[in-house]
RNA sequence: GCGGGCGUGGCGGAAUUGGUAGACGCGCUGGAUUUAGGUUCCAGUGGGCAAGCCCCGUGAAGGUUCGAGUCCUUUCGCCCGCACCA
């Protein structure tokens, strides 16, 4: 390398604090609500704040760190905000352990998480700053509470919930994961409890046919929204209480869902769930009654994780009622089974062993008859019944039941027709059921609605009054917010429910002494809108304005863990058409593109855990090689979606690259000043065409690589991104190496110069402003620039190589001009294949511009 | 069982529409510079052997095509979500 003005050092530390300081100070980060600049809206999952950031939300905020400074560098006004899902059990149990208020645990980690996030150098506009403790923000929440009170869609009703007994609390369906706890891994106990429900289910089949609208979504996520949703099209069927008797018809029915109407002919029993009142008024003091008091007291005692396992045998005892079956008119035994959920469909299955195999299974268990109703072409039974339609065959010898799809055999007028979910022979039973007025299509859905009460101190209160006389009344909205007292001996295990200044009051209607309610809404409640809040964050009217979500709405870009998929994700689609049903917002859906990021895990790849002593705090990175360092190595490692492990050596890699970009940058500064030129004045005057080979070269390969870079930018894909503009520093220090001082082009040394900083600007923040001012001689900050254009042209080289095939196969190369013609191109690749063609007829030649010729011959 | 996704060097991973597989980085090998290197620079690095204008290579087997990591069929393996949902 020639000698040059000395290069300054690379102190990541020093600039990084000065940076730092300066973009307070300068409120670079200011999103404009007035600006005429096309919007974008760039926002990350908020943090739960139980402590510091550890490197699962160092990944997340670079990503969108790096997407909102380049979108803003394009052009965009950038919104970028950042906020606190600030409510929630861990403060209430630090809180109680170290008897303190909740509170002052939950500002303090929150203070601790601003300083980390500000260290990381993440461009958030912290005016906009939203914390969900506050009583600013949560009374918002509340005054949703009472729109959707008035809509109908929150209410309150009696039913078996999930009641967690370590978090004390009732948990949301949502919030049940594998049968336990998805906070602590308790299970859950049934209780019978009085509580507060959104009715989310209003909007299922909405939240389900908007899911085609995501196209930004990854696909998985789609698909556990769309399972969860879990739509099902059946029939409902109704079947006459047989009296006592068990022939004479009653005037009661027993409705069921299914989704195989088909199959009706081959009903054999009936079955109810333990916990139906129905059964237990069946059976009501009988001979009966004994066997199914011991199964439901069995089931209560069985955990709902052991009764959900599908490989669990099945239970079952007989009430001694019947059924007639609307179509065969035959009596069918109604029996009382564990597999049976009280919560799906109407709570009631027609059993079919032929066609279900958990029917199959409880048949052979009990003897109960397996009639075979559907068969295979290639059955013998099929053969034999193809066209029977009365039932002869009452049982057969099969091991299991008829899964795959054949024709109805046994079946009445509909013998012959094919079966199966949607089958013409559902069709053809259902019309014949409806016309006859004991059967109707159904739509059911697996979701259930919103269980938002919480039976804890630490949330959002609901705004609810329960008064003796008038019942449950609301708030009126002049009294929100409802303040959450912050003086509870918490440390004493005082709760909402046992202190009297917050539940006792007047009832709003009739004046009289009534109750607050105590508990408070589900943390999800509160993270369902806060990026809608963000767009406004200081109103004082409405929870946000309909100028400022016209403004910002729809998040463009939405980055979170996967973990989020579920819960937050449908929960916010449901808050978002509620509040454009309530006039409040025109955007349909929230978020437009969703990038679920991967995981980071420990070198061995487990994750990482406090328990596990593994964990890598974001400070031990940033300490030794700054944060720069550390988010380059963050996007570069691997692609976003994908979890890494966490590797050292990718970290001092990436140290090293930033360095060697560094030098390279300064070298070509210098070079740019020497001949004359402001280190990196990219406007220049910059002759391609006098520039020598070697110039050329490096000129040429920075337009390949800038038109890369910025498409892997476009799709989000930074680690090519990055490996782009690594290839530009190797070229341009090449050409350092290569090239004397004298000789070098020094518009093309500032372009160059230029053009690294630009691109890693959104990557590497400080160095680039660092580099930006001191080495290419900028005033203006690197995040005011703009992104760098590349030209399509000029990223083509005059002669390029191209790979010449022999049926198909790479046998040579040849270097060609660039706009040579087809036939030349043929020419020269027939006379590289040389000697490989003697003795050979050409029977095709197939050209592809730029790449290869492929000569077909034999 | 239902749904979604993935299999490419020693490792992380590249390869917009079918068109030169392995970019970029880590690691490793050799060389240069240096008093020294956890520095920098240069070169090499999929496998095989007869060392070539060679052969084989993207989990496996077929197929479509002039041409397949990419499309189709079958199959093996892994990951994730839901699940006695009728």
């Amino acid at each position: 390398m020639a000698k040059e003005a000395e290069t300054v050092s690379y102190d990541a530390e020093a600039i990084e604090t000065k940076w730092q300081a300066i973009w307070e100070k300068e409120e670079t980060f200011k999103a404009h609500d007035d600006s005429n600049s096309p919007k974008k809206y760039v926002l990350e999952m908020f943090p739960y704040p139980s402590g510091d950031l550890h490197m699962g939300h160092a990944r997340n905020y670079t990503i969108g760190d790096a997407m909102a400074r380049q979108a803003h560098m394009r052009g965009f006004d950038v919104l970028h905000p950042m906020g606190f899902d600030a409510f929630g059990l861990p403060a209430e149990n630090a809180a109680i352990k170290n008897s303190t208020q909740a509170g002052k645990w939950t500002y303090a980690n929150m203070d601790q998480a601003i300083t980390t996030m500000k260290r990381m150098g993440f461009s958030y506009d912290y005016d906009r700053l939203v914390r969900t403790c506050d009583p600013e923000y949560y009374k918002w929440g509340q005054w949703a509470f009472l729109k959707m009170w008035e809509k109908g869609l929150a209410y309150r009703a009696t039913s078996p919930v999930n009641w967690c007994p370590s978090c004390n609390t009732v948990l949301a369906n949502e919030q049940v994961v594998d049968g336990k706890c998805w906070r602590c891994e308790s299970v859950p106990e049934k209780r019978e409890l009085s509580q507060w429900y959104l009715k989310i289910t209003d909007y299922a089949q909405e939240l389900l046919d908007d899911i085609e609208k995501l196209d930004g979504w990854p696909e998985n996520v789609k698909a556990q929204q769309r399972n969860w949703i879990g739509r099902s099209e059946g029939s409902e069927i109704d079947f006459t209480l047989a009296d006592t008797d068990g022939t004479s018809p009653t005037d009661r029915t027993i409705t069921v869902f299914t989704t195989r109407a088909d199959t009706l002919f081959g009903t054999s029993f009936f079955v109810l769930p333990p916990e139906s009142p129905l059964a237990q008024e069946l059976v009501a003091g009988t001979e009966y009654e004994p066997a199914f008091l011991e199964l439901k007291k069995s089931v209560e005692q069985v955990s709902s994780v052991e009764r959900q396992g599908s490989e669990r045998e099945k239970h079952g005892v007989f009430t001694g009622r019947y059924v007639i079956n609307p179509l065969t008119e035959e009596p069918i035994p109604i029996w009382v089974a564990d597999y049976v959920l009280l919560d799906y469909g109407t709570g009631a299955v027609m059993g079919v062993p032929c066609g279900d195999q958990r029917d199959f299974d409880f048949a052979r268990k009990y003897g109960l008859a397996i009639p075979p109703i559907i068969a295979t072409e290639d059955d013998p039974l099929y053969e034999q019944l193809k066209d029977e339609k009365n039932l002869v065959v009452r049982d057969v010898e099969w091991d299991h039941a008829m899964n795959a799809e054949g024709y109805l055999i046994q079946s009445g007028e509909f013998t012959g027709l094919l079966g199966g979910k949607h089958s013409p022979a559902v069709n053809a039973i259902n019309a014949h059921l409806a016309e006859r007025g004991i059967g109707r299509p159904k739509v059911q859905f697996r979701l259930r609605d919103w269980l938002i009460s919480r039976q804890r101190y630490w949330g959002t209160p609901i705004p609810m009054i329960h008064c003796e006389d008038c019942g449950d009344v609301p708030v009126p909205y002049e009294d929100l917010p409802v303040r959450l007292p912050d003086d509870l001996n918490l440390g004493a295990g005082e709760t909402l429910a046992e202190y009297a200044p917050f539940y006792e009051c007047d009832c709003p209607q009739c004046g009289k002494p009534a109750k607050r309610i105590t508990d408070t809404m589900d943390t999800f409640a509160d993270s369902s809108w806060y990026y809608l809040r963000y767009c406004d964050p200081h109103n004082d009217e409405l929870p946000f304005s309909h100028t400022s979500v016209d403004r910002w709405m729809t998040v463009d870009n939405y980055i979170g863990g996967i973990e989020h998929a579920i819960l937050h994700l449908l929960y916010s689609r449901f808050w978002t058409k509620v509040m454009r049903d309530l006039g409040m917002i025109d955007a349909d859906e929230p978020f437009a593109n969703l990038l679920c990021q991967g995981m980071v895990k420990d070198s061995q790849g487990r994750v990482m855990s406090k328990s596990l002593g593994n964990v890598v705090p974001p400070s031990s990175v940033i300490e030794p090689y700054g944060a720069d360092t550390m988010r380059l190595a963050i996007l570069f490692i691997a692609p976003s979606e994908k979890d890494f492990d966490w590797d050292e050596e990718v970290v001092a890699g990436a140290n090293r690259f930033i360095k060697r970009a560094w030098r390279v940058v300064w070298g070509l500064a210098d070079s740019a000043r020497h001949h004359g030129i402001a280190g990196g004045n990219a406007s220049a005057e910059l002759d391609a065409a006098k520039l020598d080979t070697t110039g050329a070269e490096l000129f040429r390969r920075l337009n390949e690589m800038g038109l890369k870079c910025t498409a892997d930018f476009d799709r989000y894909q930074f680690n090519t991104a990055i490996s782009a503009v690594m290839e530009v520093v190797n070229d341009a220090s090449r050409y350092l190496n290569a090239v004397e001082l004298e000789q070098r082009d020094g518009a093309l040394c500032a372009r160059v110069a230029h053009d690294i900083v630009t691109m890693l600007a959104p990557i590497c923040p400080h160095w680039a402003e660092e580099l930006y001012h001191e080495a290419l001689g900028f005033d203006s900050s690197v995040y005011d620039e703009n992104w760098p254009l590349f030209d399509e042209l000029l990223a083509q080289s005059e002669t390029i190589e191209m790979a010449v095939q022999l049926l198909g196969k790479v046998k040579a190369r040849i270097r060609v001009a660039a706009d040579a013609s087809e036939d030349e191109l043929v020419a020269e690749a027939q006379q590289a294949l040389g000697s490989l063609l003697d003795g050979k007829t050409i029977r095709k030649t197939i050209v592809v511009p730029g790449r290869l010729v492929n000569i077909v011959a034999n």
